[in-house]
RNA sequence: GCGGGCGUCGCCAAGUGGUUAAGGCAGCGGCUUGUGGCGCCGCUAUUCGGGGGUUCGAAUCCCCUCGCUCGCCCCA
């Protein structure tokens, strides 16, 4: 086998399977246009000390799942692990942060370096939403609601909606002091995973999936205890106002995220259907971040959605694609012009429409136009182009042939009524 | 990075030491060189992920390697 092969942790997509994301991609965008959310767009390589500020040295992102190399300049670059930082540099760079108030998304390739596995790959693709300067509760409502009408939407079933507070930067930082005194007194009691993030990560040991370790953390110090008013304030509108929306969550305490920029509103949807890498949506507010890199303070919200988890969990019905319309078949050299011609007249219609281009026998067109189910043929061979005409046939059943029709090349209006009359009137939209 | 499972045609597979590597689907050609379905006939792996070894003989046993896959960690 010395042919190539595609690096681990990618995947082609290939024709039959890009119907199902195209379909998913239309519903997306469909929602988000209706919501008011706008695209930008971001390059895939941005220099590594962008991830490195941006989303925290300590995480493991950052510290083992980048995809980084010099550059001829023998610049550090990074393949993009996810795109909130690139969103907040592009604003800074280009000076929309004047802007007071902007809902922004975005959708494309993002890489970890990490083992494959059911639901994970090194290159996968996210679909991002980011409210930046807004700093309101009803924001953290508004975006949260967006995630899940867009699932909905999608028709995907069995989702869990898990939030969580994290507390403004005073808040954490006052629960990690005591958190961290009780984990020196505590250490030996933990597993060796946690015992290593105490210096590096401490906020993520609570969301150890150790058993033993979660037992012992029971009697922790709890974030929830350090919370400013404010903060809890802002947290139990959240949970009120979910509520009224009909929008049924479960809070996790222990739902710290990955990313160092996160504050206040963190959330994730997960799906029991997944397995393993159960997360179909995870978000939150990153009201530092913007700052941190180099920005005004300017609060913002958002969260990623990734596309093959998602395409994982929708129905099947999103495979099914519109089949061809009209299959002409066409044979001899003055019938290929002619069939040429008027391929290029119907695609004016809404109408799929396919020109055989093999010259292969009639038998074999019509073979092929049965095989992709075409809803109708036009037949020109060299008898129809002597005449300067076309047969026209719908071809729903074996037995249609008594409903063609021969229609003269230039008879517009005959060839627009019989279009309407036996195509059009059924074409989706 | 660490564990488990698996690699025979484009896909699904049988074969588990003896000289022809089943079968099905798909594909191609024909029966039918200007008319679809069905059917029938034919073609499609000098080779079993790759390399080495054991053996008179290997897809089948051993070693190494590569790849895939599932799980851990973590995330989308």
């Amino acid at each position: 086998m010395n042919n190539f092969k595609n690096l681990r942790g990618t995947v082609d997509l290939l024709p039959d399977q890009l119907i199902k994301w195209q379909n998913v991609e239309k519903i997306i965008l469909e929602q988000l246009f209706r919501s008011s959310v706008k695209e930008i767009r971001t390059p895939i390589l941005e220099m590594t000390d962008l991830f490195l500020r941006g989303i925290g040295e300590g995480t493991d992102v950052v510290s083992k799942e980048m995809y980084t190399f010099l550059d001829r300049g023998k610049r550090s670059c990074t393949l993009r692990p996810e795109g909130t930082a690139s969103v907040a540099r592009a604003l800074i760079q280009n000076g929309l942060l004047t802007k007071p108030f902007q809902k922004l998304w975005y959708m494309g390739p993002m890489f970890r370096y990490e083992r494959p596995q059911a639901g994970r790959q090194r290159q996968f693709h996210q679909l991002g939403v980011e409210f930046i300067g807004y700093e309101s509760v009803r924001s953290d409502i508004e975006i949260i609601t967006l995630a899940w009408d867009i699932l909905e939407k999608l028709g995907i079933k069995e989702l869990n909606l898990e939030i969580n507070t994290l507390g403004d930067h005073v808040d954490r930082s006052n629960f990690q002091k005591a958190f961290l005194k009780w984990l020196e007194v505590n250490k030996n009691s933990l597993d060796q995973d946690s015992q290593r993030r105490i210096d590096k990560n401490p906020l993520r040991i609570l969301d150890t999936k150790n058993i033993k370790t979660k037992k012992i953390l029971e009697d922790s110090p709890r974030l929830f205890d350090f919370l400013s008013e404010k903060s809890l304030d802002r947290y139990l509108t959240i949970k009120e106002k979910l509520k009224l929306l009909k929008i049924p969550f479960i809070e996790n305490f222990n739902l710290v995220r990955g990313l160092d920029y996160y504050t206040h509103t963190a959330f994730e949807i997960t799906s029991g259907l997944l397995g393993s890498q159960a997360t179909v949506c995870g978000g939150g507010r990153y009201d530092n971040l913007i700052n941190q890199m180099g920005g005004a303070e300017i609060p913002a919200i958002g969260f990623a959605i990734g596309l093959e988890r998602l395409i994982l969990l929708s129905g099947n019905e999103l495979e099914k694609s519109r089949e061809t319309d009209i299959y002409i078949v066409n044979k001899g050299s003055n019938a290929e012009t002619l069939a040429m011609q008027l391929s290029r007249k119907l695609r004016n219609y809404n109408l799929i429409t396919e020109l055989d281009l093999s010259g292969s026998s009639f038998s074999k067109q019509l073979k092929k136009a049965n095989k992709l189910k075409s809803r109708c043929i036009i037949v020109i061979g060299d008898i129809e182009a002597l005449k300067n005409e076309f047969v026209i046939r719908l071809f729903i059943n074996v037995n249609s042939k008594n409903q063609e029709e021969t229609i003269s090349f230039g008879d517009d209006i005959k060839l627009d009524n019989w279009l309407k009359k036996n195509l059009l009137s059924t074409v989706l939209p």
